[in-house]
DNA sequence: CATTGATTTGACCAACTGGTAAAACTCACG
DNA sequence: CGTGAGTTTTACCAGTTGGTCAAATCAATG
């Protein structure tokens, strides 16, 4: 196969057609749940054929998992200390709002894994989420304590933003059962916006 | 087995038992990821003897999913029209957020069932859930244009109030890890009510 | 256009899955 | 203490699962 270096043409598609349909499938169905057999016939692959392009079914959920938490992570890693506090947190806010229609599988792949109690991925929520996360904690307590937004705890306040955000992708379904014809993206942004600016704006 | 009307002591305790079990084994695998085994094993019963209590691992799940949702929508049916509304709105969201504290199985099992696409409960999400979000927001949407709250978008706040409380449930493992010893909980009933109170106290 | 490496296929396997059948055991009650 | 219903176990099965292997086919280079 010759792997790493020079992939083939039919390599670079192949593989690509592997992880989008691995996708698909482990975010509807779990890791456990998935089988190889479905990612195989979802990328248009025999079951030996994906398998001489991933190792095992691990393999290839590794790989889309190591791809997914960089992205991810990204707009958070781009909220900057020297910006206005207000406008950082809600161009925040909409960053992981606009993630979470663009890739809403990647949002509840992530979930099914943290459900599940992150089994295969606790190892980096411990180490490099658990580092970026204190590290902007510590720049939201700044911004408190100088009065330029309203003083909360700064990781629940992270936790909500991450929360609501994502509840668009992750409970897709039920938000669209219960909506009926409106779409949910119609308003959230304003929700949203309208939520952190009320609950951050300085009064007193 | 004779079993409707009246169960045996060794009944009601083994499928007390079962039922236990298996709710710890699908929340933290799904439906497809658990195993009736691990459900026996986990119950300290035999495969086949389980198997004597429930005629299939479906038939567990269904009652394990019916006995579930009222009790998860008891807060929302209770959230009274004729109460003050603000003090209404923040007894909902303390509620529903001692649930996830006191039930976090349940909320991951269902979490769980509609991050995969709700296969097994769309039903009735779209008719009993659907009614009663209909319902509650209506009785919002009365108190916004009397202006006792905030004029905002009614189901998006409901959403807001579910996703925030269920999150530290289902991303319990996630908290936990980026809190450190800090317990979440210490913290999350007075950040949510913060949240909702300038988010919905009048203003303007 | 041949040949060599890359790709694909069909046949297969051992482990595991949900579920069954019937025999064996246990327990409450007369 | 016997007996019949209630309970548990042993042995088993057919289908599915992740994965292997060797043979067959394809594609790019000289």
């Amino acid at each position: 196969m010759s792997n790493a270096p020079n992939p083939t043409r039919i390599q670079k598609k192949n593989r690509a057609a592997i992880l989008d349909a691995a996708l698909e499938i482990f975010s509807t169905h779990g890791f456990r749940g998935a089988t190889v057999d479905q990612i195989a016939s979802e990328s248009g692959l025999s079951k030996p054929n994906l398998l001489y392009y991933f190792p095992s079914k691990e393999a290839i959920f590794n790989e889309l998992m190591s791809g997914l938490l960089d992205t991810w992570l990204d707009p958070l890693r781009s909220l900057d200390p020297n910006g206005d506090p207000l406008q950082e947190i809600l161009s925040y806010v909409q960053r992981k709002l606009q993630m979470s229609r663009d890739f809403p599988r990647e949002s509840r792949l992530y979930a099914n894994e943290i459900v599940q109690g992150a089994p295969r991925l606790l190892d980096v929520i411990s180490k490099d989420l658990n580092a970026l996360v204190e590290e902007k904690a510590a720049v939201l307590e700044n911004w408190m304590s100088s009065g330029q937004i309203n003083r909360t705890h700064p990781k629940h306040l992270l936790f909500s933003i991450w929360s609501l955000t994502q509840h668009y992708a992750d409970f897709d379904i039920q938000v669209r059962t219960l909506m009926g014809s409106e779409d949910p993206y119609d308003a959230a942004p304003e929700y949203l916006e309208t939520l952190y600016r009320r609950m951050l704006t300085p009064r007193d």
